[in-house]
DNA sequence: GATACGTGGTC
DNA sequence: TGACCAAGTAT
């Protein structure tokens, strides 16, 4: 017999086979290094802390070498912010790691080294929100929590709301909508595996592009596609765009600092952001307000903590 | 709620 | 080519 799920959607009700979703998350769960079974809380979350905002495919050539070489919060706080930031290479969003040093510290000072599984306590540490504090809960502490991310946003604007695409988020609204799913579930483990199962089935089959909806374990059910997969409206986004912007020319003078083990010298960086000096200084003020970058007494600049060295070639 | 914050892949 | 997208967070 299987677990069907009734709720509301759209002011209709709404039935959802948890069965099918299980069922397909037994079979097609990706095995991430992440997901082995050896790995530790803090492993876990120093994935959840590379996958904000970044494609699992840039993050897994990343994490093996990184939880290697910093199996723990003390070791990872033990490393100088200088050598954390050169190990997160071009990741994206540095300051991601950057608050993941923060968040070692403060794990390996006030909780004896481990991540704490609170929900609540997890949200307060650095770098860490309402998504990866609950990923942190749910994947590491198989906790019945709702992990709400832009796949499960996606997942259920589209089953349970019969929408193409996701509305503005709403952290209380979100959390609502998946909380009254995995509050029908009979027992927190497989509420757990749902929960996960939800963001799996969004990252590589409800896809925001073409999605597999032939493939997919509630294609009996999907409001959406029971609809006809009805086009969303046309939303209008303020332009993404990358090329010029603040963050190309932060990104462009870190990539120098990251690459110079020695600090480097002002006109070093003038040629990484040659044609406009307002919006180079601009970008390295940014970066030393932010704390990714620092001054040195001579002038010169390099990551932060970054081991003092006397040659005074610049390279 | 809107905005800033990297980087690279895809269609 | 350029717009869109990707396991968000902090202000």
């Amino acid at each position: 017999m299987s677990i069907i799920l009734h709720c509301i959607g759209g002011g209709r009700a709404v039935s959802i086979d948890a069965d099918d979703l299980l069922g397909w998350f037994a079979v097609a769960e990706r095995d991430l290094p992440w997901r082995a079974g050896d790995v530790t809380p803090w492993q876990i979350l120093v994935s959840e802390f590379m996958l904000q905002q970044t494609p699992v495919a840039r993050v897994l050539p990343i994490w093996p070498d990184w939880v290697a070489r910093w199996p723990t919060p003390s070791a990872t706080a033990a490393a100088s912010q200088a050598d954390v930031l050169r190990a997160w290479g071009k990741l994206g969003y540095p300051r991601r790691a950057k608050r993941l040093h923060e968040c070692a510290a403060v794990i390996a000072r006030d909780f004896a080294d481990e991540v704490p599984d609170d929900v609540e306590v997890l949200e307060q540490l650095p770098g860490i929100g309402s998504y990866t504090a609950r990923a942190v809960a749910g994947f590491a502490y198989r906790q019945p929590v709702p992990v709400v991310d832009t796949n499960v946003r996606r997942v259920v604007a589209r089953a349970v709301h019969g929408q193409a695409d996701a509305g503005s988020p709403s952290v209380k609204r979100d959390h609502a909508d998946v909380e009254a799913l995995l509050a029908l579930l009979p027992d927190a483990e497989r509420a757990a595996r749902f929960s996960a199962a939800l963001m799996e089935l969004g990252a590589i089959v409800c896809t925001a592009r073409a999605p597999q909806c032939g493939h997919c374990p509630l294609r009996g059910d999907c409001r959406w596609l029971l609809a006809g997969s009805p086009p969303g409206a046309d939303r209008k986004r303020p332009a993404q765009r990358y090329a010029g912007t603040d963050r190309q020319a932060r990104g462009r003078l870190l990539d120098v600092l990251r690459d110079n083990t020695v600090a480097v010298t002002r006109a070093e960086l003038d040629l990484a952001w040659p044609a406009d000096a307002v919006q180079r200084e601009r970008a390295l003020s940014s970066l030393l307000d932010d704390g990714l970058a620092e001054r040195l007494p001579d002038g010169r600049f390099a990551l932060p903590g970054h081991d003092r060295n006397d040659s005074t070639a610049s390279r």
